[in-house]
DNA sequence: GATAAAAAATGAACATCGTTCAAGAAACAA
DNA sequence: TTGTTTCTTGAACGATGTTCATTTTTTATC
């Protein structure tokens, strides 16, 4: 295949991209349609399957851009923190709820989205996510200088999932969510005893 | 409308929930179908909509049955704890664990299970999740005495969703998640920081 | 028990999806 | 220029949830 081919090809699926991310911000993951994309982006319902692989592929590349520019928002919150580790895992749970305020439904897809069963997430998407739990090894490892390697990373997978798991409940308006008004403090005091609870723990009492 | 006619249509709801409930559990929330739940059931297609409001309803009274479960394997583990708060929110995370691992699929649906934007969850329903923060609240009142009222309910609801967060994206098998393997030793680390860490709250250091 | 009214059962039909595919148009290579 | 590859197109296909006119069953009344 010559370049030009493969850059007309990569211009619509970059228009593709855009579309559907235009979709997903304003009516949801559920609210992308595999003919208003097209019709939107001006070619014709067929041509989005030589595109990308399928509608799932899309909603895959429009989660990469809100992963990538949530890792963007969760570096900058650092940045403007303290040195304390409290202090930096504050910033960045703080940053997350942010962003996921400020970016319901993109973020919403993050999590909403589900490929049919048996299909395996492509490599290049799942390196995407690492951006979630970058931010937190370090100030995680000056909590727990006793964890390293893998045991340092699940914690930093468990520390997100827990924060996450208040701001998701929450932010879908569920029953057991927390009302968003006092998701922000909730956060804080789930990070506050998380952290402290840890360092009471390296303190010696045990595990 | 007589007794008699009430309870047939109770009776072929009741079919449709008992088979809605098997092909969940077989096949995802993904895989109920109207079609083949009717036709196992042994009525006709539109007979669903006649006994039910819609399929999205008869998920919902699924997902009833699946929180009524919950709640007494969630009772159960209690029983089986010690007196300490600790202990106690360390057998209810525990059991939460079990019960989802044993209850994937159906468990998955409490969670995965959308309302079309702007159809609210009837009340009905809603009181049904009690059950997820109601163990909760009492051991968290022995660690914050300071807390009461809604302010508890408040801090227990965040104490399910931080576990609850844990536990989703570990089943999912996201990236970000914890591996199935480890999901119960990071689940008991997640709940000792935190009781831990809201103890030493208490002791004085101030929020 | 006969009969009228009400309710339920039925499955064809409808609207809406994602996806495929045969045919024509365009681009490329020789 | 010509033959080959690729792309574009939109009709068609197969699922799917839901509706609806029709038929069947049940209930209520005399």
């Amino acid at each position: 295949m010559s370049n030009k081919t493969e850059e007309k090809r990569a211009e619509l699926r970059m228009r593709l991209i855009d579309v559907a991310e235009a979709q997903i911000a304003a009516r949801g993951l559920g609210g992308l349609k595999a003919r208003e994309v097209t019709a939107e982006a001006g070619c014709a319902l067929g041509a989005l399957y030589n595109a990308v692989q399928d509608l799932d592929t899309l909603v895959l590349h429009v989660n990469s851009r809100t992963l990538a520019r949530l890792g963007a928002a969760l570096h900058a919150a650092c940045q403007g923190a303290g040195e304390a580790p409290e202090d930096v895992l504050q910033a960045l749970a703080a940053g997350y709820v942010a962003f996921a305020r400020e970016n319901r439904r993109l973020w919403s897809a993050l999590f909403e989205h589900r490929l049919p069963e048996g299909v395996e997430t492509p490599d290049w998407h799942k390196r995407d996510h690492a951006v979630l739990i970058e931010e937190i090894i370090a100030p995680l490892a000056h909590l727990r200088p006793d964890l390293a390697g893998e045991a340092l990373i699940m914690r930093a997978r468990t520390t997100f999932a827990a924060v996450h798991g208040v701001v998701q409940l929450a932010l879908q308006g569920r029953f057991v969510g927390v009302p968003e008004e006092s998701l922000a403090d909730e956060v804080a005091a789930l990070v506050s005893a998380m952290t402290r609870g840890t360092h009471l723990l390296r303190a010696g009492t045990g595990e």
